[in-house]
DNA sequence: ATTATAATGATAACGGTTATCATTTAAAAA
DNA sequence: TTTTTAAATGATAACCGTTATCATTATAAT
């Protein structure tokens, strides 16, 4: 009796999948909450985080912002844009690898990349 | 009269210098306390603020840590040590042009590129 | 069925940062 | 020079995203 298969996580995990666009933890929750209202948000927090660490989603970093989550899981870039604050999957990943990175002074494990700009809907067409 | 020169935006500037480890606003506040115990917290972080949008200085954004402050202007790497959460410069940068991956979905005005690991000091010796 | 304990819901607390506001002070005007 | 003015300050409350706490619930092993 490890871990326990709880109907909570299994809405949080699905709830990442059925909304694509990179949700934070509050929009997660608003949508768990239409149908089942009386889940809480330290739930939510709590499965996205431990699914995260167990790898069955991806946590993304926002500067200045909340953290969102990716149900795909392999490594590639996203575009946050500081009007609308929407995150989107962004075409380009650099093409780095942690372990040729480390040398004697530091030993990479990972990085982050992530790409600021304004998205289409938010720029205004002349 | 727009701007003020103020001795406590002096002292956080000059702080950032003589600090050259990448400070926090925390850092630079007790580093100007020492010899002026007078100033505020917000004082320091107000003006790291202003100096970083005027491009007096450079501020990093790490991801679950708090913010850090960089004299050096030109954009460069920095990584991040997860054990004593030190932040050094690291000597790879990747080659990106923030207009040559703009298209017509987004508008790329910068990026965040962050290395994750751990630091010499904090690497035990065999 | 009983039991053990992981997970929950509710909410307080946290850390980093920004907002508020009365007071001070740099610098423009008189 | 004084006087005026508004930008900056210091003190602290508030904010936001997130985590900790803790009594209660419920999963799953016995």
């Amino acid at each position: 009796m490890s871990t326990k298969n709880t109907l909570q996580k299994q809405l949080v995990a699905s709830a990442v999948v059925s909304l694509k666009n990179h949700p934070s933890a509050e929009e997660v929750y608003a949508y768990i909450s239409k149908d089942y209202p009386s889940i809480s948000l330290a739930t939510v927090y709590r499965n996205l985080n431990s699914l995260s660490s167990e790898g069955a989603l991806q946590k993304i970093f926002i500067a200045n912002s909340s953290d969102r989550f990716d149900h795909t899981l392999e490594k590639h870039t996203h575009c946050r844009c500081s009007v609308c604050d929407r995150v989107y999957d962004f075409p380009f990943t650099p093409n780095i690898m942690p372990e040729s990175l480390s040398d004697n002074n530091f030993k990479v494990t990972d990085y982050y990349f992530v790409i600021d700009g304004v998205c289409k809907n938010c720029t205004p067409q002349i």
